[in-house]
DNA sequence: TCAAAAACATGACAACAATCATCATTCTCA
DNA sequence: TGAGAATGATGATTGTTGTCATGTTTTTGA
C-alpha cells in the first residue's frame, strides 16, 4: 500500500536538480515543501485514472511508471515510461482537462504529489518555470508526431527494434554496443509500448534472439547489435 | 507563386479575433502588424519543411494547411490539418528545434508570417497569451495520445470512420445526421491522415457508399449515417 | 483543346500480424 | 513450501491490409 514515510524539503531533493524545478527561487521551493506530499508505492498501484479529475501534480523521486490509454479493444497503449525527474499529470492540470491517461507504478517508486494551488502559483509566478514547461511541452508535441508517424508507417518488427533502442537510451547501463536494458517490463507491457499483441512481441523477441541481435538475461533484455537493431528499425522489410 | 498582396492591420483582422491572438494589447497588435507579412499561396504550395529552421510563425488567415512528416517509406503521415485562426511552426520555434513537420498548402490560402522576434517578444510580455499557448500545447498533447491509441489499437476501417467524422466536425456544412464534408482531398491525402495505403482508402470508401454511410458527390464526401460511422469507429470488428 | 499527368478504381496475390489454443515456466502469497 | 495465478512460449489458422498490376476517369497546362 501506499505509505507516506518522510518529507525531505524540495531543497534538498536530488532528483528535483535534474527535473523542471530546477531553478526554482527559495520562496517556491518552501512553498512546495510545505504543500507536497512525499509518498512510496509498490509496482501495480495506481497513481491516477483516465478521465477523472487532476488534483495536483506527480513528481517521481525513483522508480519507473507507466502512462498509458486503454482502448477501446481493452488493451493497454502505453504513452510514454516516466523515471525520476519527470512530472505526471500536469498537462491535464494546466488544459483545465480531466487525465487523459492512466499512470501505473512499473518499478517500485517515491513520488511527491503537489497539490494543484501551489503548482499553478509558482507556474503564475516563475516566469522562466512556465517557459521550461512551454519548451517541454512543445517537446513532447514533437516526439509524438514521430510516434505517430511510427505507429502508422512502420512495420511492427521496426517499431519493436526501434522501442528496445529507446529503452537502452533510458534504462541502459553500460553504453557501448553491449547495453542491458535495467528495466522489469512484461512482454504484455512491451506490447503496449509497441502497440501490438503480446505474442507479436514473444515471437519477434524470440526471433532478434535467433538472429544475434539481442539476449534474455532472466527478465530482462541484453542488446548486442545496435546497429543492427537500428538497421531494422529505419528500414521496410 | 506565392504573391504579397495587402497587409491590413492585425487589429482588424476577423480571423484573428477567433485566434490566440486574440486579447493581445493594442501594443502588441501594432507590433505584429508592423512586422507581419501576409501572403497568398496557392494549393501545392510548400510554407516550410521538416528539418529546417523556424524563423517565425504562420496564421491562417483563409485556406486548408496539411501538416505532415515523410515516413522513411516516403509516405506522409498528416498530423493535422490547419485552417482559419489556427497557428503553424510555433512549437519549433518555442522548443528551440527545427521544424518536426512539412506544411503545404491545400487549399488556396491567405496566411500571415510573424517573424521571430516579434512572436517571442508578445510570448514573453504577455501572460495570458503565453498561458494560451501553453493551454493550447497542452491539449494538442492529449489529442495526440489519442491519435496515436487509435493508431495502433483500431483497424484501418475504424480508423477512416473516425477521420471522416472529424472532418464532418471540422469542415461539415449542415449540421444534422446528413452532412456535406467541404474540403477537397485526395484519396492519397485521406490515406495520409488516416494511416493507410490509398488504395485500402479507396476500396474502403466504396464500401461504405454501398453500406449508405456515405455518398460521393464530385470530389467531396457527404456522410449519410453519422451513427453508422461512429458505430463503426468504436468498435472492433 | 488536346495530350500528358494525376487521380480513381478494381482485381490478384502475398505477407504480416491478430486471434485462439495449448502447454511450459516462473512468480506470488496463503 | 506448494498450489494457483501470471507470464512466457509456440503452433495453427484466419483476416486484414499492403503491394503490384492494369485500366478508367478526371484534371491540368502548354
Amino acid at each position: 500500500m501506499a505509505v507516506k514515510i518522510k518529507n525531505t524539503p524540495c531543497q534538498l531533493c536530488l532528483s528535483r536538480k535534474f527535473s523542471m524545478f530546477a531553478g526554482l527561487s527559495e520562496q517556491h521551493l518552501c512553498s512546495l515543501s510545505d504543500s507536497k506530499n512525499f509518498i512510496s508505492h509498490k509496482k501495480g498501484q495506481i497513481l491516477f485514472y483516465e478521465n477523472t479529475k487532476p488534483l495536483g501534480i506527480f513528481c517521481i523521486n525513483e522508480g519507473v511508471v507507466k502512462v498509458f490509454k486503454t482502448a477501446s479493444n481493452g488493451k493497454e497503449q502505453i504513452i510514454r515510461l516516466a523515471k525520476k525527474g519527470d512530472f505526471l499529470g500536469y498537462t491535464s492540470l494546466i488544459g483545465e482537462d480531466v487525465y487523459s491517461t492512466t499512470a501505473t507504478i512499473v518499478e517500485d517508486a517515491q513520488i511527491c504529489f503537489v497539490p494543484k494551488e501551489t503548482f499553478l502559483n509558482v507556474l503564475a509566478e516563475d516566469m522562466n518555470f512556465h517557459t521550461r514547461i512551454t519548451q517541454a511541452l512543445c517537446k513532447d508535441l514533437g516526439i509524438m508526431e514521430s510516434k505517430l508517424t511510427d505507429a502508422t508507417q512502420k512495420s511492427i518488427r521496426e517499431r519493436l527494434a526501434l522501442t528496445l533502442l529507446k529503452l537502452g537510451d533510458s534504462y541502459g547501463v553500460d553504453g557501448g554496443e553491449k547495453q542491458k536494458i535495467d528495466i522489469t517490463l512484461t512482454r504484455e507491457e512491451i506490447a503496449g509500448l509497441v502497440g501490438t499483441a503480446t505474442e507479436t512481441v514473444i515471437r519477434l523477441l524470440s526471433e532478434f534472439k535467433k538472429d544475434s541481435l539481442i539476449d534474455l538475461q532472466g527478465k530482462k533484455i541484453i542488446i548486442l547489435d545496435k546497429k543492427g537493431l537500428a538497421r531494422l528499425s529505419d528500414f521496410y522489410g
